[in-house]
DNA sequence: TTTTTTGTACCGAACGTTCGGTTGACAAGT
DNA sequence: ACTTGTCAACCGAACGTTCGGTACAAAAAA
């Protein structure tokens, strides 16, 4: 395990809490009981680099989570019903905000954006690919999946201002029943 | 019409596109066209003064054209038809960051996490309200309250992310219904 | 084996820049 | 004349970044 791997764990909770214009050096120095000469060691890119390492790493951890239950054979309410699980922890019942939304305005938004849309573009195909596997038409699934994502993403903007983890906890017990259930008309 | 009404308005787009700690001094001085001399002479408290400022002119916005629908004394459906005519209009199509949202975290959630969580509440309530007059369920009334606001804030993200406002225009085109429809058990 | 070299990890101190905030003087409005 | 609004110039502090150099261990040379 290279020592950036030992790092990268300790900016996240940074970056995630204040966001990347709100995180300074001196808070990531103090978070990885390292100098600020020394992170230059590890990420010569500087504070970019550590914000683009953190999204690799965090990248990889969704991908792990939630993306792979989506990827393997079972059925696909139970590949959803394991996503839920892996959304669960991923977010921390809700109490972590989601780097993508955090990455995705002010200053973050032109160095990350184009990865941030692919890293969600990915995430809605391969949960739109289940969902007409269930046998749900392709508009359809194209449109719960958004309505999905969108419900976690502003559960989690609840969870934040209401400080309150039952919004969350709610947006992920009703996920399959609103990407399965049968259409009103 | 005081000076500081004028200037507000030039100050909004800056914090909605940056959040509070994206956002500079010299932004919003370039923004109003004032030094920054002047702008402390009409905030006196600085950054804080301004952001407060602005909160307090989008919280009156706001409740203009989202919540004062609610409280008029149309029927319940009629209400909510405008409450979204309101959105679409004070969210401009889903272009607009949701202030709430963007001062809830990092710093700027220190200052004013608690004036965002009662404007938040003061929404949800006040939708509450408008669905148990339609015969809702007090219980659902709540729920579905919290489930229409966060189906907005995800929006609002997905918007941001993909760069397109579909998202928002379904969203607040399936409102409606979400809101209002019959439970299917 | 001992010495020398190389390389990695690290840090204290300082860089130039920008930050939020202040001062004092000038101009406009009354 | 007096208040109000404005600005250029400036302040100390913090920013992200870089530099010079130390500590130490492994590799190479003697």
């Amino acid at each position: 395990m290279s020592k950036e791997e030992t790092v990268i764990p300790k900016l996240i909770p940074v970056f995630r809490q204040y966001g990347y214009e709100g995180t300074s050096l001196s808070m990531l120095a103090k978070a990885t009981g390292l100098g600020k000469a020394s992170l230059y060691h590890h990420f010569p890119q500087g504070k970019e680099g550590m914000a683009t390492a953190v999204m690799n790493y965090i990248a990889n951890s969704f991908s792990q989570a939630v993306l792979q239950p989506l990827n393997n054979s079972d059925k696909p309410d139970k590949k959803i019903h394991q996503m839920c699980r892996g959304l669960k922890e991923f977010y921390n019942d809700g109490k972590n905000n989601c780097f993508l939304a955090i990455m995705s305005f002010g200053e973050a938004q032109s160095l990350f954006g184009e990865l941030v849309k692919q890293q969600l573009q990915l995430w809605l195909d391969t949960l739109e690919k289940v969902l007409i596997e269930a046998g749900i038409e392709p508009e359809q699934a194209e449109l719960r999946s958004q309505a999905a994502i969108m419900e976690i993403q502003g559960a989690l903007i609840l969870v934040r201002i209401l400080n309150d983890t039952a919004p969350f906890e709610r947006a992920i017990a009703n996920l399959p029943e609103k990407l399965f259930r049968v259409p009103i008309a």
